[in-house]
DNA sequence: GTAGTGGAAATTGGATCCAATACACAATAT
DNA sequence: ATATTGTGTATTGGATCCAATTTCCACTAC
């Protein structure tokens, strides 16, 4: 093998149907497909210019995530969260979330440090509301990075996935922008002192402060129709 | 409709492919299948007298959850775990069970102590150790029951389902029988009394023991050969 | 007019067929 | 003898075809 060019694993090319699932997911997570909405296979396969087996498989992903519901004959429609299913996903992150980042401020490097500082400064300056919520996923997951527990990330990871429309709605709708930006400093500046126990603590906070701000808003919009 | 007829819901007979899935599943948690097995799909779909269509869609759904593993063009074969990612499991069930039993046992009814305390008894007394699995989870599915967070419980049940075949032989080669008697009476006897701060406490250090029994076997096991 | 029936169109789920890839092993060349 | 190439077989992934179910709407009966 003293040959030498810029090769790519073919091998490790994605699948048609790896394809459409990540499409689908990054639509339903980003919320250009909305609650309800239905999925025709046939549709989405003349999208992808393929035959509806491959959009097939990644349907039944889908719907093993929890992100769509299928009904036998019936189709696929992007799954609905009620307020309270919402809320226990908060609590969840707000447990898992805030033992994440404990393991990691105890070993984390000034090299994260300084990028999830990156990510806080772009968050806190981005005008773009659409932005936003990518930008809060990559601050918080740069000082996750280092707990050394993947799975818990993953899982994390999934049900943020759930929730991440509805967490761009308490953004967007409900100022949380404002509190969001002085609770990341917070979090930052535990992290930087390496206090596991306060990052631990305001990251907890953080969550469920912004769970308690986004099912009142659902329940007013809800109480008005 | 005052037609009065022994009626069955033609619309929730499972599909051939939930039929296969489950089954697969089935024989993974329970380690019929084990570790690093190959699944052909050709195999699988005689063995149900169906084609490959819906084989392919249970192998799908299957490596979504984790529990199988499939390379391109070369097959699925049932995941296996290393001695950290066990480990990593186990904390994080201790993270999410001891919190889900604190909301339990805070509202928790004789009706749901009773079945449990029936079930650590059949637990206690079982002598065929291929129950031993299922009747341990029972008797903590039920202390869990009533926590109000399905999705909690969800969590704990796609964990569980990773290192249940791992857990099987915590509990049948290190002796962790004659100690999971002990510490459920405890965790029981905290639930009656309705201390849930003891009841998750004693969870916790359940779970944290079971993943050090087993990693000590899993390493000796492993230095062995 | 309204409830109920029948049938066409749309859609899903499964079976069968085909192409592309991986693996094993024989054949060949150096 | 060893490394390399070629070939045949097994297996996967996708396309196409077919059956079964739902949905919608026109039609009928009262």
């Amino acid at each position: 093998m003293d040959l030498k060019l810029k090769t790519t694993d073919l091998g490790a090319m994605p699948s048609p149907a790896e394809v459409i699932f990540d499409a689908l997911r990054e639509a339903i997570v980003e919320g250009s497909l909305q609650d309800g909405a239905t999925l025709r296979q046939d549709h989405i396969a003349r999208m992808f210019n393929v035959s509806r087996i491959p959009v097939r498989e990644a349907l039944a992903r889908l719907e093993e995530q929890g992100l769509v519901t299928t009904q036998r004959h019936k189709g696929a429609v992007v799954s609905s969260l009620s307020i309270e299913e919402i809320a226990e996903m908060f609590e969840f992150r707000s447990l898992v979330e805030s033992e994440v980042i404990r393991q990691s401020v105890s070993n984390i490097t000034d090299a994260t440090l300084a990028e999830a500082k990156a990510f806080a400064d772009a968050f806190a300056s981005e005008p773009d509301s659409g932005r936003w919520a990518a930008l809060n996923r990559l601050f918080h997951y740069t000082l996750y990075r280092d707990c050394g527990r993947p799975y818990h990330l993953q899982v994390v990871s999934k049900a943020l996935d759930k929730i991440a429309r509805y967490l761009r709605a308490q953004l967007v709708l409900t100022h949380g922008i404002e509190r969001a930006r002085r609770e990341h400093a917070g979090i930052l500046r535990a992290a930087m002192a390496r206090d596991a126990a306060a990052a631990a603590e305001l990251t907890r906070a953080h969550i469920l402060g912004a769970s308690r701000s986004l099912t009142e808003f659902l329940e007013a919009d809800r109480a008005r129709g």
